[in-house]
DNA sequence: CGGTTTTGACCAGCGC
DNA sequence: GCGCTGGTCAAAACCG
């Protein structure tokens, strides 16, 4: 291409010499390629006629030449744009399959593992989270799916499965073998938290450290304006660090509900969107919880559960989870390295976090019935054993919901309520905050213009939701899966369930209701300082809507939003509550 | 006064 | 071995 143009501009110069002479030379040259017609017309102006002399062969020769140039050029175009054609196609046909590989197999596990319960319930949402399989057979499909993955991923990255599955390989999946991995789902199902430095230097042998490096860690991620986000624990902030690659400082937190507590969590902003409030979760809770906390805790429970067990790997293949099928968006993805939880250049985050499986919990996709569609497609691989696994239930709250009087709002408003738009005003949680007193308090002096009608229509909404089988099942399966795992072991459950598995359910049933009809009784006060922010979760789409059969919609107790003045609110709000 | 937050310092892991 | 970084400690300050 350069030398073309040289040569064009060349034969520009040459252009001059005759263009004094004849200019039906140069109409040919229009003619052929308006390239060479370029010349720079100072020189031809310069020069004198002296160039009569200049043989029109001489001419003709270096116009054949420019334009055989030419054709060579666009040839070359030819070429690169048919090779262009070539590539591209090629990468759809890899892309199909692959798609089709990982869809086999996704059909094949779950035929293999979730056999009875598809024929069961097929509507239903499966959160059992590898409870209702053996240790080994959690583990053999683990192997096998990791082996699989690695495989299929070797060839290629950045999986977009239907169905919102997507999978996030770690970019550096280094040594970590399949073996390993099950191997650690064993010993985190042990739910040990592993001490790391701190414990071994303060001694506290109770946590085995047999399991020093693997913790399962539950991120949740939601948009909240608040320093942090109150789950209903309370919580001790014991450090504070700028984590690399982010301005937000991190926030370190310790569970101050008992003493010996290894539940630790770390908070930060999103990097890229301040409005992001990232949470990690971090260990087990050894101690029952309040009821506040129980709607987090069930849920960080559950999801680490589905980590722990394997479950998630497994279902991860693609889209066969019955997880996905449900609408429930959850993604795997080795934070360590990868660090994109879900946004392409989410680096800001969990860059600390160090190397044990993390499952993440998006609040914050937007409420796309369907699952966030618009984030996500992880880029990197997964890894050959879990890493990170990054549950997105579809929260439709693009926004979560924050209640600065201290609830949380679980109820999935969004239909009746332009959620988004609410998120992104200012205004927004203002008006939420005075719906939901309105109908929290049914005296709101004040109510806004809509907030019966929201009552009425969450009321409806939460009644149908809690009714749904779906629902229902959902909450089962999960419930049950952290009962299993965390909440059979007297320690209690994975991050801090701490109710029965029946009650539990009984509980789940009742939350909707709760929350409507008398959150106060049954959750901390909100504390009068109170904002914070309410991270709304597992919202999807209501069953009722029928837009998505299988989605899932939790309404677990509103949670006490963070109060205090500075970062941390939750130790406060608890404080208030359980004093 | 008890608990929490702040913040500088310390320690360990990791990469070069 | 050194530097960087993440995570934690612990004393002082702060708050209700």
């Amino acid at each position: 291409m350069e030398a073309a143009k040289e040569r064009s501009g060349h034969g520009g110069g040459v252009n001059e010499e005759k263009r004094n002479e004849s200019s039906a030379h140069e109409e040919g040259c229009k003619e052929e390629n308006t390239v060479i017609k370029v010349p720079p017309m100072g020189g031809s102006l310069k020069e004198p006629d002296s160039t009569s002399s200049t043989s029109r062969k001489e001419q003709d020769d270096q116009l054949q030449s420019a334009r055989a140039e030419m054709r060579e050029v666009r040839e070359e175009n030819q070429r690169l744009k048919k090779y262009l054609d070539r590539m591209t196609k090629d990468y759809q046909t890899l892309e199909m399959k692959f798609r089709d590989i990982v869809q086999q197999e996704g059909r094949k596990s779950r035929d293999t593992s979730n056999n009875h319960q598809e024929i069961e319930e097929p509507e239903f949402v499966s959160l059992r989270l590898g409870r209702t399989l053996s240790d080994t057979k959690k583990e053999e499909k683990i192997n096998a799916v990791s082996t699989q993955w690695k495989e299929d991923e070797e060839t290629k990255e950045g999986l977009s499965l239907g169905l919102d599955y997507k999978l996030e390989l770690s970019k550096s999946t280094e040594n970590q073998s399949p073996v390993n991995s099950s191997e650690e789902v064993k010993e985190e199902a042990r739910e040990t938290w592993a001490p790391s430095k701190a414990l071994k230097r303060s001694g506290d042998d109770e946590a085995p450290q047999q399991n020093p490096v693997k913790k399962a860690r539950v991120c949740v991620r939601a948009r909240c304006d608040t320093p942090t986000m109150n789950d209903g624990c309370q919580w001790r902030k014991y450090g504070q660090k700028i984590a690399k690659g982010n301005p937000c400082p991190r926030a370190y937190y310790r569970c101050t509900i008992a003493p010996s507590c290894p539940v630790r969590k770390q908070v930060q902003r999103f990097a890229q969107d301040m409005t992001i409030l990232i949470t990690t979760y971090e260990g087990t809770h050894n101690h029952p919880l309040p009821m506040s906390a129980t709607a987090m805790a069930s849920t960080t429970s559950a999801a680490a559960s589905m980590l722990l067990s394997g479950s998630s790997s497994s279902s991860q293949l693609p889209g066969h989870n019955s997880l996905a099928t449900s609408g429930l968006n959850y993604y795997l993805s080795d934070d360590i390295k990868s660090k994109q939880f879900y946004l392409p250049n989410n680096s800001s985050f969990s860059s600390s976090v160090p190397s044990c499986p993390t499952i993440t919990l998006d609040l914050t996709s937007a409420p796309s019935s369907s699952s966030s569609t618009h984030f996500n497609r992880l880029s990197s691989n997964y890894p050959p054993r879990y890493s990170s696994t990054s549950l997105n239930f579809s929260s439709s709250e693009s926004n979560a919901v924050s209640w600065p009087n201290g609830f949380l709002s679980y109820g999935n408003t969004q239909p009746y309520y332009n959620r988004n738009q609410i998120g992104n005003l200012p205004i927004g949680r203002q008006i939420e905050n005075n719906i939901y007193q309105s109908y929290m308090q049914k005296t709101n002096p004040t109510p806004p213009q809509h907030s019966q009608q929201e009552n009425s229509a969450i009321a409806a909404a939460t009644k149908a939701i809690t009714a749904d089988p779906s629902f229902q099942s959902a909450l089962v399966a999960a419930l049950s899966s952290i009962m299993g795992t965390g909440g059979t072991a007297a320690s209690g459950g994975a991050l801090g369930n701490h109710g029965g598995g029946d009650n539990n359910f009984g509980q789940k049933s009742r939350w909707g209701s709760e929350l409507f009809q008398s959150p106060s009784t049954t959750f901390p006060a909100s504390p009068p300082k109170g904002n914070g922010c309410a991270s709304s979760f597992l919202n999807e789409t209501q069953p009722t809507t029928n837009s998505q059969p299988g989605s899932l919609t939790f309404l677990p107790p509103s949670l006490p939003l963070s109060t205090s003045k500075s970062a941390s609110a939750s130790p406060s709000d608890n404080r208030d509550h359980t004093n």
